[in-house]
RNA sequence: GCCGGGUUGCCCGAGUGGCCAAAGGGAGCUGACUGUAAAUCAGCCGGCGAAGCCUACAGCGGUUCGAAUCCGUUACCCGGCACCA
């Protein structure tokens, strides 16, 4: 692959690169050097929260790897220490060591399916930061100033609002920063997020009389609303581990408006393809239904297989599409204990098989015609059916809930 | 330590004595519709075999015929001020 080809792969879906040119110039070097860059990616080990958001920034550290290149995985044990301020006042919880080296171990676990293990390298960032005197701590600080800190979005806003900012926050970009030193990165990757730590790698590498590295920025992906950043804490994400069928219907859900960025970030069909098929889709051409389940069954490759994604889609058209039962349905047992002289009532069969959170939500359900046994609506919230032909009984709510009563 | 503000249902958030199982929004559930588990519209959305009753507005105690609302107290959170100096 020519430097050009190389360029446009590593640019797909960027959402910038600090400097301009800077990426360029890196990988012609490496290129004649035949030095592989160093491809920095920081990690915070409070929560392994592996998502499609999140692997956004992961395929693209596997492009790099593919082109040969090392990727430096940064587990910040020590910054965890302080927190990163993009957050509230919620004061983070201390982790143990133990509880870090586990979710490290995790993480590496879960970012294998996506990374190259091979060319992958983890380090702790307390491996420098902890053997930092208070003095070299001083002399770094001098190294950057209280205007640059300031000037970040989070501290600008919670400073005009009055909101405290502790001073060890302020050193949270200096930490991330100093991570970039001691690895000497060439590209630090992140979300766009990450802007401001970014820099500040660049900021102190430079003033150490190190080459600064390029920042690598990919945009954050929205979430299935199609509105707010995919995360684990609102809800709106995929999981990389999520099982195809429940992959599928998430990505079904999203809003036709997320559909170009999120075959951009992530899927691997050529951007020409995707162009393609949504000006198809936009002009009636192909029905954007199909487009939505193309781009599922993309992600379900990545992440599974082809034929799990032939599968899914199977399921998603007989069960949503055509609400036909499916194959497996679960089984619930129903202890006779429930009935009264061989009769069961409804909603307690119901509220006690787990369809229901209790006779009065099953009560609900059944009036507003959302119950079904074997296929036929129940009407009748007093009803009562004899425990003797209950075995077997396949219960229904809604179009999706389904379950095959066993009486025990 | 002192002063002030706060703590409401799954989440956010209104409510300052009865009309409060508590506005509104979000989430969730059901139905209709459709190109989907999208969007839209409608209904539901503490518990109870449903009548009424019970449990709920941080905990406890009190005032009152009656308290989410008033008083006291405890806990926690947020500001500010002070002490240690």
């Amino acid at each position: 692959m020519n430097l050009d080809e190389q360029v446009a792969l590593l640019t797909r879906g960027s959402a910038g690169i600090t400097p301009q040119g800077g990426l360029e110039q890196k990988l012609k070097r490496s290129s004649e050097t035949g030095k592989p860059l160093k491809v920095k990616l920081g990690l915070d080990p409070t929560a392994p929260d592996i998502h499609l958001g999140f692997a956004v920034v992961l395929r693209k550290l596997r492009q790099f790897q593919d082109l040969g290149h090392q990727v430096i995985l940064i587990i910040g044990d020590y910054t965890a220490l302080i927190g990163d301020p993009s957050g509230r006042s919620a004061t983070r919880p201390m982790l143990t060591d133990e509880q870090i080296a586990q979710n490290g171990a995790t993480y590496v676990d879960q970012l294998s399916t996506i990374l190259d293990r091979e060319k992958t390298q983890v380090r702790f960032n307390g491996e420098w930061l902890g053997k930092l005197s208070f003095a070299e701590v001083v002399r770094l600080s001098a190294r950057m100033t209280v205007a640059q800190v300031l000037e970040r979005d989070d501290f600008q806003k919670r400073y005009r609002a009055g909101e405290p900012i502790g001073l060890h926050e302020l050193l949270y970009p200096l930490a991330q920063a100093y991570d970039s030193v001691a690895i000497e990165a060439d590209i630090e990757m992140g979300g766009q997020d990450q802007m401001f730590n970014i820099l500040a790698g660049r900021g102190l590498q430079k003033e150490l009389g190190q080459e600064p590295q390029v920042g690598f920025f990919m945009p954050l992906l929205v979430g299935l609303d199609g509105e707010k950043k995919m995360s684990k804490s609102l809800g709106n994400y995929v999981g990389v581990q999520d099982v195809p069928n429940e992959m599928f219907g998430k990505l079904m859900s999203i809003p036709d408006t997320a559909l170009a960025t999120y075959f951009e970030l992530t899927t691997d069909v050529p951007m020409d393809e995707i162009k393609a098929l949504l000006a198809a889709a936009e002009q009636g051409e192909v029905n954007p239904k199909d487009v939505k389940k193309r781009l599922a069954r993309e992600v379900i490759t990545i992440y599974h297989s082809a034929q799990a994604a032939a599968e899914a889609d199977a399921h998603f058209e007989s069960v949503y599409s055509r609400k036909e039962a499916p194959s497996e349905i679960p089984e619930a047992a129903f202890a006779a204990v429930d009935a009264k002289d061989g009769k069961v009532w409804i909603c307690k069969l119901l509220a006690s098989v787990g369809l229901s959170k209790g006779t009065g939500d099953a009560r609900r359900t059944v009036l507003q015609g959302g119950a079904k046994l074997n296929g036929e609506r129940i009407s009748d919230p007093n009803l009562e059916l004899a425990l003797t032909d209950l075995d077997g009984a396949v219960l229904q709510v809604g179009s999706r809930h389904f379950v095959r009563v066993r009486t025990t």
